[in-house]
DNA sequence: TGGTAAAAGCAAAAAGTTTGCTTTTGGTGG
DNA sequence: CCACCAAAAGCAAACTTTTTGCTTTTACCA
């Protein structure tokens, strides 16, 4: 009785499919977004997609493996990252509106969404989007000639500690602590004895 | 129509309600354990366990919150860390049957078990287990006079890098990176300059 | 030792999920 | 361009899980 929904990706894109697609995370987003108490279900989400129930449960097994869909479309970065002229300068300004997006309570919710499948898809490219985004800054800086450290430390010494208040504790982390733990990983870059682990 | 659980701690500890609470986190490990394959139900639990549903689905709500139960119960630490003589040693050796047990499939899943619920209360029990482990460590090897960075700093630098590996990336991390954060950490322990967020 | 409130049992109703079959639909080869 | 085909959606009935009102049990307390 294992649950296994089908590939998910359009497979007909411009078709009845995609436009499925779209009504029913849209209707997610439009259920999270009204008082949100409670009546997220499958039916609910049908309803107001004007789908059938056995539509969804058919394309995408259960809610949470919808709502892991819906938050990672969320979470997919929809520009670059802004350019403030150095390498400190993006990477506090990016770091600032990630913390502020994620510690926030949907921030939160979305990352427990994306968290809930058993298949470590979603998480990971939710983790590859981050990445993806340090990584432009982070070429960026080397066209200016700045030094700058790999995307993957970022993601350890700042990224990590981050994620790992947000997900472990009572209060998320501050901006204040973003800023110490990004100063800290600029001004001690070390550990780049990098075995791989993230490929892009 | 939002879920809501009674207390969960066994308010009358000896008599009936501890009882069934035994012996529905035994059922939930008994079934865990078996194949495992999709019929972890609260119906299930509860025939295994010899008792009604509805008990379960008052004093817990949902199943997640149950199994979120057990897998914080499985996680609470039974011995205090071995002392092998040196901060590094105990360190060591701690950290390695944590990320074995963490990295497992089994630990994976009741990592995101714990994580699956909205209160954050288990997440911060686990994490505060993972940090009075460490304290514990630290405490002694202060008592030997070495010189040790705060247990916050090792979550901060070994742990949290460790735990985004497991939740975010396909392949958990190896022994080996989590040697190189905690040499790392304890080469150059800087990023002393804390301001609280983990009071134990 | 009875009284009492909290928790468990029970069973029926409600809600959610699965499934077999039919219909629609977008692509494809004739 | 049209008929065909397979994939996806709709539909409805069967099935499972969850909720709920009420009764019974039971540990604690006076």
């Amino acid at each position: 009785m294992q649950k296994e929904a089908v590939d998910r990706s359009s497979p007909r894109p411009g078709g009845r499919s995609a436009r499925v697609q779209k009504a029913v995370h849209r209707a997610v987003r439009e259920l999270q977004a009204d008082g949100g108490e409670g009546e997220l279900t499958v039916p609910a989400v049908a309803a107001r997609a004007g789908v059938t129930p056995s539509t969804i449960y058919r394309r995408w097994g259960t809610l949470s493996q919808l709502l892991s869909d819906v938050a990672l479309e969320k979470l997919r970065p929809e520009t670059a990252p802004v350019d403030t002229g150095s390498l400190k300068g993006d990477l506090t300004l990016w770091l600032e509106q990630y913390v502020e997006e994620m510690a926030s309570a949907p921030g939160r919710a979305m990352i427990r969404d994306i968290l809930r499948e058993t298949l470590p898809g979603n998480a990971s490219q939710c983790s590859a989007f981050t990445y993806g985004q340090i990584e432009t800054i982070h070429a960026r800086a080397l066209d200016r000639g700045e030094l700058a450290p790999p995307a993957k430390l970022l993601l350890e010494r700042v990224i990590a500690p981050v994620m790992y208040r947000i997900l472990f504790t009572p209060a998320p982390p501050t901006a204040e602590e973003a800023h110490r733990l990004l100063d800290e990983v600029l001004t001690y870059p070390l550990g780049q004895s990098n075995t791989d682990g993230h490929g892009q």
